[in-house]
RNA sequence: GCGCCGGUGGUAGAGCGGUCAAUUACAACAGACUGUAAAUCUGUCGCCCAUUGGGCUACGCAGGUUCGAAUCCUGCCCGGCGCA
């Protein structure tokens, strides 16, 4: 059977992914799904770098704004949802590009990643997030010496989530690589350091001029806990630490750009690990959309 | 001009005779990652070789005391405060 082809679009923030993937759309008759962690909230815009209705232009978006910023989205739930976008835009008929820089959540789709069935035990949760990352780790050992035998032993988080599995499975499940559903042609957008700090740099002007600090205001009054929205990262975080005026508006800006630069990087790392990208600097449009063509003309996966 | 306090690695800031290339934090760089991923976590971080380890140069500058100094003394330079 053939697969269905799926083009996906990644690449560090600020590097234009949202431009290329709209005439990419355009070129190919096209429906974008955002594989974007944050803009998956409603209200997070500014400060998410979310597409407006006008650069849409008139391509179909999906997974924007479909979860209220107040409550935790994950991993498992954005698959499903992904899932169910691309096939409902493959019977229409049309091409999915998956568009972001959300690299975990590319890649449970792309991979088609089973994630082991067992939803976050917030209880469970609380109660851990009191342990030291030793006795956490001396609980995961008992209840499943394998997993803490590949886990990393300092990452309060994963052996949390760790053990929250093996209480409800027993032992946390190897999952095998799952053949692939998707036919897919992977476009990393790059560009060099020195320019990706200066796009970031006056981005970052450019959202707080288009009104960031009003829309983190706004979110506040709507109910966002400053804890929440400290948890939601980079703009967010440090905004919320300005409102409560634990640091200065310069300060913000400062770590904000730091901050900005060093999760580019992190998702730098994890884009190199894939040998299958294909990289272009965004400029170089001709070229994603001849490699487009040509993976779309392809008979055969690979 | 006198008095006091201070000058430490990219930055902030400990250390106040040996165990100090120097706690720590931040930055920088590299990396991990299967239901929080813009999150979370790890490693490196004076220079030069080396696998453990070794060598060299370092704590404003110049001298001195000492077996031994970032740490004590003297002078100088610079900064802050106080008195003139």
């Amino acid at each position: 059977m053939q697969k269905s082809k799926l083009i996906v679009i990644l690449g560090q923030t600020a590097t234009g992914k949202s431009g290329v993937a709209v005439r990419l759309a355009k070129k190919f008759n096209g429906e974008i799904v955002s594989a974007d962690s944050r803009q998956i909230y409603r209200g997070l815009d500014l400060g998410t770098g979310k597409i407006t209705k006008k650069e849409m232009r008139g391509i179909p978006h999906h997974l924007l704004d479909i979860a209220s910023p107040r409550e935790q989205f994950s991993v498992a739930e954005y698959k499903k949802l992904a899932d169910t976008a691309i096939s409902g835009i493959l019977r229409r008929g049309k091409i999915p590009i998956l568009c972001g820089g959300t690299g975990l959540y590319i890649d449970t789709v792309v991979n088609g990643t089973i994630l082991p069935g067992v939803a976050p035990n917030i209880k469970l949760r609380k109660k851990l997030n009191n342990k030291t990352t030793k006795q956490l780790f001396e609980m995961l050992k008992k209840l499943d010496p394998r997993r803490a035998g590949s886990i990393d032993p300092q990452n309060p988080r994963r052996l949390i989530r760790a053990i929250e599995i093996a209480r409800a499975l027993g032992k946390v499940p190897i999952y095998d690589q799952r053949p692939t559903i998707y036919d897919t042609l992977k476009t990393g957008l790059i560009l060099s350091d020195k320019t990706l700090k200066r796009k970031i740099h006056i981005r970052l002007f450019a959202r707080i001029s288009r009104g960031m600090i009003t829309e983190a205001k706004r979110l506040r009054k709507r109910g966002l806990s400053r804890r929440r929205m400290e948890a939601l990262g980079l703009e967010y975080r440090y905004l919320a630490r300005y409102l409560n005026g634990k640091i200065s508006k310069q300060e913000m800006l400062a770590r904000l750009e730091t901050e900005i630069w060093r999760y580019a990087k992190r998702q730098r790392t994890w884009f190199k690990r894939d040998k299958k990208i294909l990289w272009f600097e965004p400029k170089e449009f001709e070229k994603i959309e001849k490699e487009t063509k040509r993976f779309l003309k392809r008979k055969h996966a690979r």
